[in-house]
DNA sequence: ATATGAAATGAACAAAGTTCATTTTTCTGG
DNA sequence: CCAGAAAAATGAACTTTGTTCATTTCATAT
C-alpha cells in the first residue's frame, strides 16, 4: 500500500473513531462535520472525499456497534457453560439490555437515526443483523422441534424485537416503558414465560 | 372568547392540522416552518408566537396520534363481543399493528422523533400512554390472578413493548425485522404463546 | 527537476430553525 | 368616532450546519 493510500486509510479510521466517540458521548444529533474535522486535523472537505456524506460515516459507526453487540452476545454464550436452552436465551436478552443501557447513544444511533427516505442502504447493514438472530435461533430451536427453519427464524426475530422494544421504550424519556431498574428482571420473565408457552404447546 | 382569542385558537388548530397532514404525508423530517406558514396563511413568526418551537408543534400532533391509537384500541374492544381474554389481547395487538402500518409517518413521529436531550416534556405526553396500557391490563389480569397490580401493569407494558418492537423493526427499512406481510400473524402467535406460558405457570 | 494527476483545502452556498425590530391590527377611554 | 396604547403579525435577517467545488498543495513517475 502506497503512502497516500495508507494515509487515506488512517484518516478514514480516525474519522470513524472520532465519530464513534462523539456519538457515544453526545448522541448522533450532535455530530457535526466541522468538529469532526477539527478532531482529526483535516478540513471538512476531506470528510466528503472519504465518505459520501455524514450519514455514510454514521452507518460505519453503526456497523461497528452491531459488531460489538454481536461480540458481547457471542462472548456471553461462551461464558454460560452448560446452562439449559432457556437460560441461554435469557442470557442473550440480558446481554442485549445491558449493552444498550451502557452504550445508549451508540445503540440509538444504530436503531433510531433517521436516514433520508431514499438513502441507499449498503448490503452489510442488513447482513450484520443475521448473526444476532442466529444466536437466538440455536437455543430457541430446542423448543420448536417440529417447526421449520423459517418459522424458528421468524420467532427469533420476534423475540429480538420483543427485547429490543422493551429496551427502546425503557430508554426513551418520552415514553413510559418498563422502569430501567427492572428491565433485566422483566426481560427474563418475558422470555421464560414465552418459552413455557412453547413447551406447553408441544405437550 | 374575544375575536382575537378565537382567531388565535383557530390558527393554532390550523397549524396543528396542517402539521399533522404534512407529517402524515411526508414524515416528520420534512416538516418545515416556512411551508407550514404558507399552508395556513401566516408568517413564520406567527408560528413562534403560538408555539414554543416546531418540536412543541410536533408534540401536539403526537398527542393527537396517541389519542387516535387509544380510540382504535378502545373501538376494537367494543367490537370484539364476548371473545375470551387472550383473543382480546390479540385484537389489541393487531389493532396496534394495523394502525402503525396504516399511519406509519404519524406513528414514527410519535415514537421516533428525537427531541433535544434537555427538552421539557409536558405531563400529558406520559399520561396519555397510561390509557393504552390499561386496555391490555384488563384481559391480561385474567391470566395473572395471583399477581399484584404493579406486576400486571409492568407485564402489560412489556407486552406493549413487544408488539411495538415488532412493528418498529418491521417498518424500519434499515433493520430486518419480521416481514410486514406476516406481522399480524406473528404478533398473534407471540401473544398466544406468551399467554399459554402464563397459564402453565399457574397450573 | 518537472509534469501530471490525485488529494486537501476552506470559502462560499444552501437549507432550515429561530429571533426581533418594525408594522399592522385591535382595543379602550374620552 | 378618534387618539393613543397594547397586542399581534410580520418577514428580513441571523444562526447553524451540511455540502460543494474552484483552487492550491502534494506525491509520484519519468
Amino acid at each position: 500500500m502506497s503512502k497516500v493510500a495508507e494515509r487515506k486509510a488512517r484518516m478514514r479510521t480516525d474519522l470513524i473513531e472520532s465519530a464513534e466517540r462523539r456519538i457515544s458521548e453526545q448522541g448522533v444529533a450532535r455530530l457535526h462535520a466541522r468538529e469532526l474535522a477539527a478532531d482529526v486535523g483535516c478540513s471538512v472537505g476531506t470528510i466528503y472525499n472519504l465518505f459520501e456524506d455524514l450519514d455514510a460515516l454514521i452507518l460505519h459507526v453503526s456497523f461497528r456497534t452491531l459488531k460489538r453487540i454481536d461480540d458481547v452476545m457471542e462472548a456471553s454464550m461462551d461464558d454460560v457453560g452448560d446452562a439449559d436452552a432457556v437460560s441461554r436465551m435469557v442470557t442473550l436478552g440480558r446481554t442485549y439490555c445491558d449493552f444498550a443501557v451502557a452504550n445508549s447513544n451508540l445503540w440509538a444511533a444504530l436503531f433510531e437515526h433517521n436516514l433520508p427516505a431514499d438513502y441507499p442502504l449498503p448490503d452489510w447493514v442488513l447482513e450484520g443483523q443475521l448473526s444476532l438472530f442466529r444466536h437466538i435461533e440455536a437455543p430457541l430451536s430446542f423448543y420448536m422441534p417440529s417447526s421449520d427453519r423459517e418459522t424458528v427464524g421468524r420467532t427469533a426475530r420476534s423475540l429480538f424485537s420483543m427485547v429490543h422494544g422493551m429496551v427502546s421504550l425503557s430508554l426513551e424519556r418520552r415514553i413510559s416503558g418498563v422502569n430501567l431498574d427492572m428491565l433485566d428482571e422483566q426481560t427474563e420473565f418475558m422470555i421464560r414465560t414465552f418459552v413455557r408457552g412453547l413447551k406447553s404447546d408441544q405437550a
